[in-house]
DNA sequence: GGGGTCATGTAATAGGTTACATGATTCT
DNA sequence: AGAATCATGTAACCTATTACATGACCCC
């Protein structure tokens, strides 16, 4: 028997807990919490695109987290219909985030798969490729810095950046493994650059 | 007009750009991939579930990138069909890997999502939580340094684990991070604690 | 007053995960 | 001989992304 990692979600897409965190202040409708969304600029952090909006406010319908409350019309705009959250709608939303904060995931970052499956690549090619993601690297951090500081210069308070801070945590470490690999590579005394070129004559032709 | 940003590949799932790289060394048929996946352990850097390679294999087969060979059949067991790498499908998978080196990707990490969110907690929960995250990465970043060294001691090249030097890397950062997010909040002389707990207050009741 | 783009939502399609199926092999 | 597990694949079911629709508002 395995201990219970993770307990599935009955919905899962990480929209899905930004929007009840958003409804824990009040009842919203799908384009107010769209539009808040976009606002707060959560689209850095969080994939969303209009269409899944809808998909997981349905979602979470279904599973009983939130619950159509009225549906009014103003104009003759389409009809919006107003959802709060449930008490189990509450539950999980703290369940979750606490979930999130207290465990770190297992992630998939496409550096992770390229990293795998580099050795098809002819040494002296790779060196070049991460010379290049260097600078690209350095040009993220850039605009992520810009982000924060102008947050900052807002009077925006800290805890609202947070994220992008952490993302300048992580893109600084890959900078530092990225350079540290090319070092490791290259080392005259003993690079790997030689051995894997070997290897790699003989299984790619 | 818009700069053609990470070109849109015909097949995005990265379990294809996984069979791609193995069909290099020449044609295998599905079973033959998912038990080379397998044993690589590729599983732990590349989403990959029995299913989904079927499915990625029918498009990559429909995309042109690779192609059926023979159908073969052993005994009574199902027919087997074997796929070789196509010119198209050769292009593809060292653009791709290239691509993928040389540019670092946007990504959605859980924990960004829930620092996005962190200020729907009571900021004294939030730091309980951070302390044991500080746990549960200590424990993670053990376990990657038993494999790696476990590698390294059956005289595996440091080559084929370098993507777990990543992750220890982005672990590390992770870690140092998390402690200095706790000591943001909590310093005594101008913590974010009381403001945090303030604004809280208002807007959860 | 016609061309964009905002507001609001539904529907069609493609993608991915799980469950199901079934002969072969190996273990006890 | 029956149980477990391997080998191999298909089908059903969710999920997510795109495309489509349409009235309102705003800009020149």
């Amino acid at each position: 028997m395995k201990e219970n990692r993770a307990k599935k979600r009955k919905v899962s897409n990480l929209l899905a807990l930004a929007v009840l965190s958003y409804l824990v202040q009040g009842p919203r409708h799908p384009y107010e919490l769209s539009r808040m969304l976009r606002d707060n600029d959560d689209g850095r952090s969080i994939r969303f695109n209009h269409g899944s909006l809808y998909m997981v406010v349905q979602q979470l319908a279904r599973a009983g987290f939130i619950a159509a409350q009225e549906t009014t019309r103003e104009g003759q705009r389409p009809e919006r219909t107003v959802y709060a959250l449930t008490e189990e709608g509450r539950r999980e939303q703290r369940d979750w985030l606490c979930g999130l904060v207290e465990e770190p995931q297992h992630e998939y970052p496409q550096f992770v798969a390229a990293l795998s499956l580099i050795g098809a690549l002819h040494p002296d090619e790779a060196v070049g490729l991460l010379r290049r993601r260097l600078e690209r690297l350095d040009g993220r951090i850039a605009q992520t810095r810009d982000l924060v500081d102008g947050a900052s210069a807002l009077g925006v308070h800290p805890l609202f950046s947070v994220e992008e801070e952490y993302r300048l945590a992580l893109l600084a470490a890959d900078r530092a493994f990225t350079e540290r690999l090319i070092a490791q590579i290259t080392d005259p005394e003993d690079g790997w650059a030689a051995e894997w070129a070997r290897f790699h004559e003989r299984q790619d032709p």
